[in-house]
DNA sequence: CGGCCCTATGTAATCGATTACATGAAACTT
DNA sequence: AAGTTTCATGTAATCGATTACATAGGGCCG
């Protein structure tokens, strides 16, 4: 137990800023290496009275293993890689927050990838989960990386663990996690047509987006339902984001026969709708009612509040966090779960 | 340049998703490990032939290096921890959007850490960058991890580059970027006072906040300024959030002498406020003028539109990131950044 | 022409953990 | 009592890069 001037400690003298390695805890408790490791990976196949020893020397020296060389040697990093295509949006960060809390509990950490319409950076961080960086990945962005494109000789790419989250990725054998877009729009355009609306338009989010398609089809079914007419005229171009409802409102304020209610697909969109119907001098919901889609914080205290579907957003991230973590973990996953949303109304839609 | 049954290349057979290693470039280029690396590390200090070959043959591998095996060796990881209070805020998305950009131009990874008011999550962070998984930390917390209580023989902890970013840290020798709280808050204040406000409430932040302690000084140095008395009993405690506000806007609609004017130390907190407000029966600006901080998204289309103070969000997350990566690469860091700030008048606020 | 320096490259140690395999002691079987 | 298991532990190979050191060849100088 002597453990002064031994071979090659660290000899903590003065600022030697060297962090403890398991040799350094080994020599402290009298044990080997593969003890010490063993006893913080498989304590039940190491003697009690090791164990002991192990631990105070951890204790004492301030032990925290070295996640590169576990890593190197496991080839697991603990880490997991969620890509979404805009940090800034609102709609996701509560998303994230469930994600990360579900991960930290199971000991994650969590790599963050914004990939703002960039292939390039897309291209990055397929190369990056390829260099084996990340156990898996949660994609929120609706498509898988890079596509795979298998000229060159290029040998088979390294896949990890994925999980698409919100956005399905249609034809890949992964767990999907996500609301029923399409019965939610369905029953928003119920909805509206319940309280007498007619002539209700409809702002889309990107045309690609197999969010936007669901929700469309929804809708449309929802007319169909309600013996009303789709009216292409009705159908305005959108992104989700506020600008793009902005435009939207622009677009209606200048129509003549205007529709009576807007279905917008996402809360950003109405809140920014709302604004120009408002400028324009147009009341909500006196002159046009007007839904949202996920309900976001900012929804219930919009002016009107916004009649809006409810998504669990916190849970989804959750969700699609377990799901990642049980394939992780080599459990069985679930291929794909749908969670439950809701309908609120509140005063930015009224009856005809 | 026989590449046929060498002695244990990947030999990748059918489905071996094994990834080439520096041997497998190596092996095919027909050059030792050395040169390979060197070739990536310090292209100018190989041939131009050998270096053609390797880049080839890396092509021809797809090869990518591992980063455990480089972190190991170097103990560079290429990774930045940013550890911030409350991912779901909409105050912070914008502001990493800003980080994740430059660490990204300069090829760095992030980590994010989601506080969440929990010192075990602060523990574990601590710890994190303890054992060298990031090369650095931006942080939004507004203070250092762990305090360092050096009992029981702990030696000295691993210190890796910081940056505080948006709430200063008193104290720390350490590069900060933030805005100038203080004269935001004495700006808006004038302002109000300028259009004829007397009585002015103020909505707090978390009084421990160094933010809201600097704002609250501009506050009171404006009353002053503006020759007004300080009315204890017009400042409302907050926490920057929705509820905050709303909890707030209950107080005043409660008061028989309401102030004319209120200025919320953040926008979501006015926004609320505004909405308890406008179910109260009460106008804005007509009835009470009300001002916000930071200029998030939707402060522009609230109703009325947000008179606020706009902060650079996005240049905030730039800069830290800057700084940080100046400090990770050696370079002199700027000691203290401050980014200007806007005074940005909608509607929410009137002449009285 | 011999010595020196520079360049390009190879050899092998190294980073710090995990883990396959070996070993010796104790416990149990028949 | 000999043989077989089980348990606790140690030894050393291994993960895949980087890099200190060694070396060979070529050019230059006096």
């Amino acid at each position: 137990m002597d453990d002064i001037g031994q071979k090659d400690g660290p000899e903590q003298r003065g600022l030697s800023i060297r962090a403890a390695r398991i040799q350094d805890v080994a020599k402290l408790a009298d044990v080997s290496t593969a003890t010490v490791s063993r006893a913080l990976a498989t304590p039940e196949r190491v003697s009690p009275e090791a164990r002991a020893r192990v631990l105070e020397a951890i204790v004492k020296t301030g032990y925290v293993p070295n996640p590169a060389a576990r890593t190197l040697r496991s080839q697991k990093t603990y880490m997991v890689l969620v890509v979404l295509p805009d940090l800034a949006n609102t709609f996701f960060s509560k998303i994230l927050r469930g994600i990360e809390e579900t991960l930290f509990e199971a000991g994650y950490g969590m790599i963050i990838s914004d990939l703002d319409g960039s292939p390039e950076k897309e291209a990055h961080f397929a190369a990056f989960t390829a260099a084996g960086r990340v156990d898996g990945a949660i994609l929120l962005n609706g498509h898988l990386f890079g596509q795979s494109r298998e000229g060159e000789g290029k040998p088979a790419r390294i896949s990890i663990p994925l999980v698409a989250l919100c956005e399905a990725i249609p034809g890949a054998d992964i767990p999907q996690i996500e609301i029923d877009n399409r019965a939610a729009a369905f029953r928003m355009t119920q909805h509206l047509a319940s309280l007498g609306h007619r002539r209700i338009a409809y702002v889309s989010g990107p045309a690609a987006n197999i969010l936007e398609r669901e929700r469309f089809q929804g809708f449309k079914d929802g007319l169909e339902t309600a013996g009303l007419p789709f009216d292409p005229a009705l159908v305005l171009p959108g992104d989700y984001t506020i600008e793009a409802g902005m435009r939207a409102g622009q677009d209606l304020v200048a129509r003549s026969d205007r529709p009576t209610a807007v279905f917008c697909t996402s809360d950003e969109m109405a809140i920014g709708l709302m604004r120009t119907l408002f400028s324009a001098g147009l009341k909500v919901p006196d002159d046009v009612s007007v839904a949202g889609f996920d309900d976001i914080e900012f929804a219930a205290v919009a002016e009107p509040s916004l009649t809006t579907i409810h998504q669990p957003r916190r849970e989804l991230g959750q969700a699609a966090a377990s799901a990642l973590i049980d394939l992780l973990q080599g459990r069985p996953s679930p291929k794909r779960i749908r969670l439950e949303t809701e309908l609120v109304t509140r005063d930015s839609v009224a009856p005809l």
